[in-house]
DNA sequence: TTGCTCCTCACGTCACGTGAGGTGGC
DNA sequence: TTGCTCCTCACGTCACGTGAGGTGGC
């Protein structure tokens, strides 16, 4: 079960502790046996869980068909919350692609460091060698990781 | 700070704790004062941190160019991190941006629901509702999500 | 019979959150 | 002087990780 998914033993343990998962039952010698939709369900947690929804969040996804008296009610519920969920998610992938593109600016620059040879300015005056072109700007991010406005008095 | 970075005065502490930041000095009465510099550091942190990376991973960013004795072995240390951690990222958002693809079909199908008439049939039998066109397929996670598989003996 | 897997406590960890009770600084 | 903000412990929380010591099942 937990290979299946990719998620580990005390995981899906867990899960079963706090209600997430039922066990179908359990062999003379204690072993959880799961069934085919355990393992679906566990599969859509650990997506969501991935995701960055919290647990409290996914229960609230998952129990809600059981939670509401009607199935209107509890379809209304689950849209606008997976709505919400959703417009998170996306937005989380965009911040995440910025600062991809931030990164990936910043690694390129500095990749020409690696074979740098005024091996004299290091650590002080890394910031001012002549491999820079005349009016070359220094990634924001660098500046930061790379300590230059120390060397700037 | 705190506020001009987005985040809390317990992170902020926290991170003073463990050394990633550096408070200049303290007022007469122990309140920390920081610089600018902490602040751009503080925001590279918290963006990081929103990306995934751990503290640990952070700190190791932050603090190769102090750890290596050369300039070259520290960007070369940093630039083959930063390679690794940005295609973690990027496919990290590949998959947040599927997920979020599934995440709405399924939105999308369960918003004809709330509208339902057939209230009877809630919650045994939602999965064959007169509603569903001939050969319609149900997505998969909905199936999870609204437990259709139960419905099926 | 021998391994490998699974079991149950139970304490550890990471990155903070959350009061309690007190002081600072405008 | 009055609020509001910040301070330091110190315990709590979320979602598991990690042994220790023991049993199961092929």
């Amino acid at each position: 079960m937990a290979r299946l998914s990719g998620s580990t033993l005390r995981t899906v343990r867990f899960y079963e502790e706090t209600g997430l998962l039922r066990s179908v039952q359990r062999t003379e010698g204690g072993h959880r046996l799961f069934g085919e939709r355990e393992l679906h369900r566990l599969r859509l947690v650990a997506d969501l869980r991935a995701a960055g929804l919290s647990l409290d969040d996914i229960r609230d996804l998952l129990e809600a068909k059981l939670r509401h008296d009607s199935g209107t009610r509890a379809a209304r519920h689950v849209v606008a919350r997976l709505a919400g969920q959703i417009s998170e998610m996306r937005h989380r992938a965009s911040v995440l692609e910025r600062l991809a593109v931030q990164l990936e600016e910043t690694r390129s620059f500095l990749s020409r460091c690696c074979e740098c040879p005024e091996t004299d300015g290091f650590p002080d005056t890394c910031g001012n060698c002549s491999a820079l072109r005349e009016g070359e700007e220094i990634p924001a991010l660098l500046e930061v990781l790379w300590h230059l406005d120390l060397e700037k008095p």
